[in-house]
DNA sequence: TGAGCTATATATAAATA
DNA sequence: TTATTTATATATAGCTC
């Protein structure tokens, strides 16, 4: 009678480009799940803040993010790091804790993606504009006359006002639109082990996925 | 006889905030540890690049990149999400993957802790150049006179040089000054369990370390 | 693709030096 | 703090469906 193992169980790899492309795939989709796992783990024991992005190699981007990525988000479009007590962050993160105890992953990723991909789309559009108006970031701001910087003002509120809807937008999101996720008690969910731990007092996971801007100018 | 064994071993924890501060600060750091790992051979084994920052409870930033973390700061600097395509990032990358196979984690952090506190003083000095001249950033934009915008202007220049030096350290530092990194070849170092994986064709590992612009305006 | 199944490799909670 | 050591909890490689 065989005595063979049904599996030869986990095997130890090589950390090395993995040459199969197939088996790459794979790989990356497992160990990005287990990283955004882990961080989100960290965020919460600890409380502390984590941004992440992971471009898959297809050159998609996945981010993970507490209290979320849309912060990073915007540090980036408004072109400073605005101050962490700065009155945005502060009624973001209060209306997250507030609401927001436990996110599941894998739901709230699908979610996040379709909202990630229009608001990706209408931010894009928009710094186009800015960019058309004047490629300014990329010029030596030297040689910007007077008259092009009223043009890029006129091209910023633009971009300011796009990025003060989204800001609206998540926090709409994060307080209303995901009833699974507003209070206590969610159960097992999709292939989670075990049910969704209650996190009581602390702060929210997100998990969120955004298209990266290709090429502005 | 007693046969009590000598630990408990690994415990099952919730996955809530820690209340014991010293308990938490431990947690932190190994798991923090672990995450970096965990980042750095996803992006070796599936050859893609990730970006990480972690806050400690302390407010220290902590960060992981592939290629490295710097460029990511030059978008948050620059204020533009720069193509990736952009002749910059790609002399970057160009560079690093021509010189730089694998980096020890933990050598690198440590050198990469000096300049980055340098890097970030500078940075910060600029920036609040830039906020004496006019808190723009947080201002609407609107409100802004003319004038105003060639004040902010010449600070902007400023900046933007002193960006673009840091750009060209961290070009210097990619190609030359770490000997170590150079070549394949690297042995056991400090704890790791294994010698360090040669990469023999793929990009290289970047482990940095800086501290957050705290408050700007 | 994506989910589920071992069996094994790793990460890490506690205790301790 | 930072480093070891256990013993155990988790992550995941290779398969199958």
């Amino acid at each position: 009678m065989v005595n063979r193992k049904p599996t030869m169980g986990r095997q130890r790899i090589k950390i090395e480009k993995i040459a199969k492309k197939s088996h790459l795939q794979v790989t990356f989709s497992k160990r990005r799940a287990g990283l955004f796992k882990k961080a989100s783990e960290l965020s919460t024991l600890c409380g502390v803040d984590i941004a992440m992005i992971v471009f898959s190699p297809a050159q998609k981007a996945f981010s993970f993010g507490h209290p979320s990525v849309d912060s990073m988000m915007l540090r980036f479009l408004t072109g400073s790091p605005p101050p962490p007590s700065s009155g945005l962050h502060q009624l973001i993160e209060t209306r997250r804790d507030a609401n927001v105890h436990e996110q599941n992953m894998q739901l709230t990723q699908t979610l996040n993606q379709l909202e990630a991909e229009k608001k990706k789309g209408e931010v894009l559009d928009q710094m186009r504009k800015v960019d058309r108006s004047q490629c300014c970031w990329e010029a030596p701001i030297e040689e910007l006359e007077l008259h092009e910087l009223e043009q890029l003002r006129g091209a910023l509120e633009e971009l300011k006002k796009t990025v003060a809807k989204q800001v609206n937008n998540i926090l709409i999101q994060s307080t209303s639109s995901l009833p699974f996720l507003a209070v206590n008690g969610v159960g097992e969910v999709g292939n989670l082990e075990t049910k969704l731990e209650i996190d009581n007092a602390s702060a929210a996971l997100h998990f969120n996925n955004f298209g990266y801007a290709q090429k502005i100018c």
